[in-house]
DNA sequence: TGAGTACAGTACCTGCGGTACAGTTTTCCG
DNA sequence: CGGAAAACTGTACCGCAGGTACTGTACTCA
C-alpha cells in the first residue's frame, strides 16, 4: 500500500544505507568496507561515490537517519502510553514497559545503538558527526526530563535526586544494556535492565 | 623505589601496549594504525611484529591486561570499603561512593572501557577475544552478585527483584555512563550515574 | 528532444596490514 | 669472557581498501 514517491536515486541511496547500517551494527564501521557494500547492493564504486562523497559522509547520513527513526519510535511509544493513562507517572511506567517489550521482541536481540557505537570510534569521524551524537543524547535527556518534571510535580520524590541524572540514566542503562546483551549473548538482558530502571523510578516516586 | 624486574623485551612490549591502549580508547581499534604506534614508540615495524604476531594479537593482549588491572582496582576498593564497615550493605554503598569518586577524579574524564569498546567492533577480533569480553562481564556479575547476596540475607529487599539483574545493572550503568560522558563531553556524568545506581540499591534494601 | 539524473567502466594513487628474511646489536648466563 | 639467545633494524615486497579523476552512457522527465 506504500506509494512510490522515491526517485530511483533515493531508492538506491536508501538501499546502500540499509546494507551499511546492518553491517556497521554487526562488525563496526571501520571494518565494513565500501567494496562489500557495493557488492551486496549490486552497484559499482562510482555509483557509491555518486551518492556519498566519502565514507564519513555515509556515517553521517546513517546517524542522521537513525536518530530520526528513533525519535519516531519513541514518539509512538509515548503516544501509546499517554492513551493508556492520564497520570504522568503511570504513563511513563507504561512507556518503559512498552520500551522494554520492544527491545526484547527483536528476533536476534537488539542490533545495537548506532550512536553508542560511534562514540567509541570517535576520531574516525569529523566534528559534525561528533556534534550529531551529542545532540542525539541531549534530546533524549530533554524529552525524558520533561516527563520526569511532570511526574515530580504530582509525586514528590522520596529521595533527593537530580532529574537530569535520572533522565540520563535511562540512556545509560539502555546503551550499557545493549553492550552487556551483546557481550553475554543474552537478548533478554536489555529489556530486563530497562525494567530495573523502571523499578527505580517507581521507588523514587511511589516508594515500596 | 620500583625494582627492575622486567626484561628489556617486556619493557618494550609494555610501552607498545600503553601507547596502543591510549590510542584505542580515544579513536577506536581499527583506526589506530600500527605505523603510528611504532612511530611513537620509536621502533620499527619488525620490532612490533617481534612482540605481536598480528593486530588481533595486540587486541587480545590489551584486553587481557586491562581486565587484570580492573580486578585489582576493584579488589582494592572492596577491601577499603570492607575496612570502613562490617555491614555488607554499608560496605557496598561505601564501595560505590569510592568507585564514583575514582571515576570522577580522572583528569580528562574516564578514557573509556576497553571491553565495551571491543563489543562494538566484534568481528574484528577472533573468537577467543570475544570469549574474553564475555568472561570479563561474567566475572563482574558474579562478584557483584556475591555482595548483593550477603546484603539480601540481612536486609530483605523492599521489592521483588532479581539480584543478577541488579548486579548487571552496575556494569550497564558504568558502560552506558562512559558513553554518555564521552558523547556529552561531561566527565562528571559517569560518577553521577554511579551514584544513581547507589541510590537505587539504597532504596531497594533500606527504603526512603 | 535535450538537459539533467543516475549510474558503469577504467585507471590509478596512497596508506595500511602483513610477510619474508637477512643482518645487527644487546643482554644474559655459564 | 665468550657465545647463544633475545631484541631488535633494514629492506623489499604483496594485497586490499579508500579515494580520485575522468569518460561514457542509459534512463527519465519536463
Amino acid at each position: 500500500m506504500t506509494v512510490q514517491v522515491l526517485s530511483k536515486g533515493e531508492q538506491t541511496r536508501g538501499r546502500i544505507m540499509d546494507i551499511a547500517q546492518d553491517a556497521v551494527l554487526h562488525k563496526g564501521f571501520a571494518s565494513t568496507s565500501i567494496e562489500e557494500i557495493i557488492a551486496e547492493a549490486g552497484i559499482t564504486k562510482s555509483g557509491f561515490f555518486y551518492h556519498f562523497k566519502d565514507k564519513n559522509d555515509l556515517a553521517k547520513a546513517l546517524l542522521q537517519r537513525y536518530t530520526d527513526e528513533e525519535w519516531m519510535v519513541f514518539d509512538a511509544l509515548f503516544k501509546q502510553a499517554d492513551e493508556l493513562s492520564d497520570d504522568p507517572l503511570h504513563s511513563f511506567l507504561i512507556f518503559l514497559k512498552l520500551f522494554a517489550d520492544l527491545m526484547g521482541d527483536l528476533p536476534n536481540g537488539h542490533p545495537g545503538c548506532l550512536i553508542a557505537s560511534y562514540v567509541y570510534q570517535d576520531f574516525l569521524f569529523s566534528q559534525d558527526v561528533r556534534a550529531l551524537t551529542t545532540e542525539g543524547h541531549q534530546i533524549w535527556r530533554k524529552r525524558f526530563r520533561e516527563r520526569l518534571d511532570k511526574i515530580a510535580a504530582r509525586y514528590p520524590a522520596r529521595i533527593e535526586v537530580s532529574l537530569d541524572d535520572m533522565a540520563d540514566m535511562l540512556s545509560a542503562v539502555a546503551d550499557g544494556g545493549i553492550i552487556l546483551s551483546k557481550s553475554l549473548h543474552d537478548p533478554s538482558l536489555l529489556p530486563r535492565q530497562i525494567m530495573q530502571y523502571r523499578a527505580y523510578v517507581k521507588l523514587v516516586f511511589l516508594g515500596a
